[in-house]
DNA sequence: AAATTCTCCTGAAGGC
DNA sequence: TGCCTTCAGGAGAATT
């Protein structure tokens, strides 16, 4: 499931395909993605790419006219192909270029291709995320002043991408590990020392994650179909009812927000 | 305003 | 062996 690492990998194998070229077609296949594929994204036809950038987990394809804005959902992947490869099951759409094609796969089709007329980045879509966990204008101090009185689960919070960006749920679990802080406990109620070691370890293990090539549990790939070797340094997320590598208490499996959280009872609080 | 629930979808896994 | 049920999950929308 993609996360800010998978994206991030999957950003910088398509960029060197993308950059400065000149995008021939898009073929859409199957438009029933998590909203309808706008008819609009044909205005990318023709068009020169002037950048591919990443904002949270959207990748931007900036061109002359506008741009396109697409999300790999939970899903998603891209692939480069560089021959003609007859499209399989869930390959939704092909981004066209003249020595290259960027290939869209989805199973559950939560994914995301949009059109807007600007460069600008102002897409309602982004117009209220959080900063970048990796940026400057990440740190415990942010997360500790927008924590002010919130009661929900610090995993929540953290996931929330108003508060900060790209967290998902595997990276959420390990970070409050790595930061000794129990998922269930009220954002409000965590000590701006404490947010300092989350955010810190927030960065550290997306960073990890970007080196390694993401996460792949099950189906992720990168643009080459290769898969993230970061599930080997997991700590915690999947690892219910193993050992603690620090303490070797049992690892705990829980529902938190909807959504299943990992975490050693002994080491977090 | 904040918190929770709902929703999209398919494939894997578990139960009988 | 096979059918049916349950679950997972990104994140905006709807609801409380």
């Amino acid at each position: 499931m993609p996360e800010l690492p998978e994206v991030e990998t999957t950003l910088r194998g398509i960029e060197p395909f993308l950059r400065n070229r000149v995008i021939q077609r898009i073929d859409v296949r199957e438009p029933r993605l998590r909203w309808p594929v706008p008819g609009a994204v044909q205005r990318a036809c023709q068009q020169r790419v002037q950048s591919v950038r990443r904002r949270a987990k959207y990748i931007l394809i900036e061109l002359e006219n506008g741009s396109l804005l697409l999300h790999l959902g939970m899903s998603g992947s891209l692939r480069v192909l560089t021959e003609v490869v007859a499209p399989g099951k869930h390959d939704h759409f092909d981004i066209v270029l003249k020595r290259s094609t960027i290939r869209f796969n989805d199973p559950r089709r939560f994914g995301v291709l949009l059109w807007r007329d600007a460069v600008d980045g102002t897409h309602p879509l982004l117009a209220s995320l959080g900063p970048e966990p990796l940026s400057k204008d990440f740190s415990g101090a942010h997360l500790y002043q927008r924590s002010k009185d919130r009661k929900l689960a610090i995993k929540n919070f953290i996931m929330d991408g108003r508060v900060v960006v790209g967290v998902g749920n595997i990276y959420a679990s390990e970070s409050l590990y790595m930061a000794g802080i129990h998922p269930a406990r009220a954002a409000g109620r965590v000590s701006l020392a404490r947010y300092e070691g989350l955010a810190g370890a927030i960065r550290d293990v997306l960073a990890r994650a970007i080196k390694q090539g993401g996460t792949t549990l099950r189906d992720f790939a990168d643009s080459t179909g290769s898969p993230g070797y970061f599930a080997l340094e997991l700590l915690v997320y999947g690892r219910a009812g193993q050992d603690c590598f620090q303490c070797g208490a049992i690892i705990r499996q829980k529902v938190i927000g909807q959504r299943s959280s990992f975490y050693c009872l002994n080491c977090q609080t």
